[in-house]
DNA sequence: GTCTATAGGGCGATAGAC
DNA sequence: GTCTATCGCCCTATAGAC
């Protein structure tokens, strides 16, 4: 694995642009092959199926979010505030694989489903654990499902929309973490010392 | 118009399950025959192409979205509070088109997106007239939002999760709008007296 | 490993009987 | 208005040359 054929790895890089940005419908295994510059016989020589092309794509998904998981349990800010701040900024740009794997879990592939569905708890009791009150906790994190929300749309209606605001709405997050905490007594948080990378 | 036939009617429901319920790649004009109980050459009577069925979902949609409006802005509780209950209450049972037009705008179809992103910015004015602070507005519509997020997600997972919670999510937003007005003095509200319907 | 050529199946749409 | 039959296209997948 240290040196994989690079066409592989090109092809799943457009498969992932191209569902995201076009949708799974788009996401044709002639478009990949186009994208990633190969044939449609490379393509499928290295993904025997489309399947298998959606299969690796969630392999990936899952070392990313393992580690993202881990920066949201580091981040001196909190989990609620690296939820919010990187559900609206690590959709602008980066990370074009959740959006992906949002499209595939859209177009009622259960495994798509089901992943997104795991990696969503797990920040949810990250979150939880920090604000120790459930309503609060929900609130914070359909704040930042709603920003999900907004960029899983296509098209150019979302782009930029918080870019002025976030902040602000980082804010409101701080405001109703002090609420939940000064009305009942929190979760220990951090739970220790967070490990240096 | 008075009595049009009844099975474009139900072609038309059926496109909007299946939309709903499978995504937009199941939505065949097949699947949909079969659903309605009609023949194919039946439904392509009425929807002389598959864009002409995806226009008259969305005409639907923008006459009930017209209706939804006129709620949020004569709903006693406010727009902000009507606005949350009912993206995560008529996302359960009612309100298929809502989500079917949601299929279509994530297919990027963009006729359903400049629809969705009309009608949340009509929503999201109401809000922002109520509340009187921008980012406590944003706050409550990516709640909203969020709710959305979780009811447009294919599958069981999001089944029931906020039932016996959206009381105390509804209190949340209570508490949010509290610190808007008492920090900065609020758009008048309600603008005149609701019209009797 | 990557290509071209092609088989096989599904889907949108048309034609014409009733 | 609704049906059946069929055409033509696009997409997945396979076969085999290089």
């Amino acid at each position: 694995m240290a040196r994989p054929p690079h066409a592989r790895e090109k092809a799943l890089d457009a498969y992932a642009e191209i569902l995201r940005a076009d949708g799974e419908r788009a996401a044709t295994i002639d478009a990949v092959a186009a994208r990633a510059g190969v044939s449609k016989g490379g393509v499928l020589y290295h993904f025997p199926s489309k399947e298998a092309l959606a299969e690796a794509l969630l392999e990936r998904f899952h070392e990313v979010s393992e580690a993202e998981l881990i920066e949201m349990q580091t981040d001196p800010e909190g989990p609620s505030r690296n939820y919010v701040r990187t559900s609206w900024q690590t959709s602008e740009e980066e990370d074009p694989i959740y959006r992906a794997v949002l499209r595939l879990a859209q177009s009622s592939w259960q495994p798509a489903i089901t992943a997104i569905e795991q990696i969503h708890k797990a920040w949810g009791d990250l979150v939880r654990g920090e604000v120790g009150d459930e309503a609060i906790a929900d609130a914070i994190m359909l704040i930042g499902e709603g920003l999900y929300y907004h960029s899983a749309m296509p098209g150019t209606w979302t782009a930029g929309t918080f870019d002025h605001s976030i902040d602000d709405l980082l804010a409101v997050v701080d405001r109703l973490k002090k609420h939940a905490t000064s009305s009942s007594e929190p979760y220990p948080w951090p739970p220790s010392a967070p490990p240096t990378p």
